[in-house]
DNA sequence: GACCAGGTCCTTG
DNA sequence: CAAGGACATGGT
């Protein structure tokens, strides 16, 4: 906790997030609305974005593509707009139970906006489908707050970078290093899944370790 | 054909 | 409580 490893890790994360600042500058990332963000954090499961960008288009275009329409909807109808995301019959249940927490649980995303972070990540965590990546994912980009998104991306970096700081510290670490704005997690996170997903795969871990970015 | 993708839950030992 | 398996399609 307090040995000198972490002292490391933190200048480690540091680096990252500055080295791939300088890289990248501003990205966009998630323009979606509330809804739209929720439904894609839980589609993108395990699962490459551009599936689920199509996904999104099909949701869309039949007037699926928000909670209350998902609450209505039948299930068939949304396992066949999601077929392309794979894992489609578990992400049905999934949506209807994320929509059913929303509709009748919370009485409408409104009521949502106005509830403190950890109360909200509490109310999601408690969602069957929903674990730490997704509820963060739909608190930084859905509803605006500075909760950092741990990946799959995001540990490899940390590893590659020789950060020894066990994974369910990572959040709390890149938290601690990071401008506290949501505006500064958005772009960090972006950043590192912009870099790793070329070079740093499960086989292969091309230079996505700081001395890559610090130079 | 094998392997992998921005996870999560349930079942075992 | 850690490890292993299931969920499933689409691209390399």
């Amino acid at each position: 906790m307090s040995g000198s490893s972490s002292v490391k890790d933190k200048q480690r994360a540091r680096q990252i997030v500055t080295g791939l600042k300088r890289q990248y500058g501003d990205i966009p990332w998630w323009p979606g609305d509330t809804g739209e963000v929720m439904i894609g954090a839980i589609l993108t499961q395990q699962t490459r974005w551009e599936n689920v960008e199509k996904a999104l288009a099909l949701l869309t275009e039949q007037g699926l593509c928000s909670i209350p329409a998902l609450h209505a909807a039948a299930g068939p109808d949304i396992e066949a707009a999601i077929r392309c995301t794979g894992f489609y019959r578990m992400k049905t249940r999934r949506l209807a139970a994320l929509a059913a927490y929303f509709e009748e649980t919370c009485g409408g995303i409104g009521r949502m906006e106005t509830m403190p972070t950890a109360v909200l990540r509490e109310g999601l965590l408690s969602v069957n489908g929903i674990g730490e990546e997704t509820a963060d994912s739909i608190l930084c980009y859905g509803f605006g707050r500075p909760s950092f998104v741990i990946d799959a991306y995001t540990v490899r970096m940390a590893a590659c970078a020789g950060i020894t700081t066990p994974r369910q510290d990572l959040k709390a670490l890149f938290e601690r290093v990071l401008p506290g704005s949501t505006r500064a997690y958005h772009q960090a996170h972006a950043h590192i899944v912009e870099y790793a997903k070329e070079r740093c795969t499960r086989k292969r871990c091309e230079g996505c370790g700081i001395s890559a970015l610090s130079g």
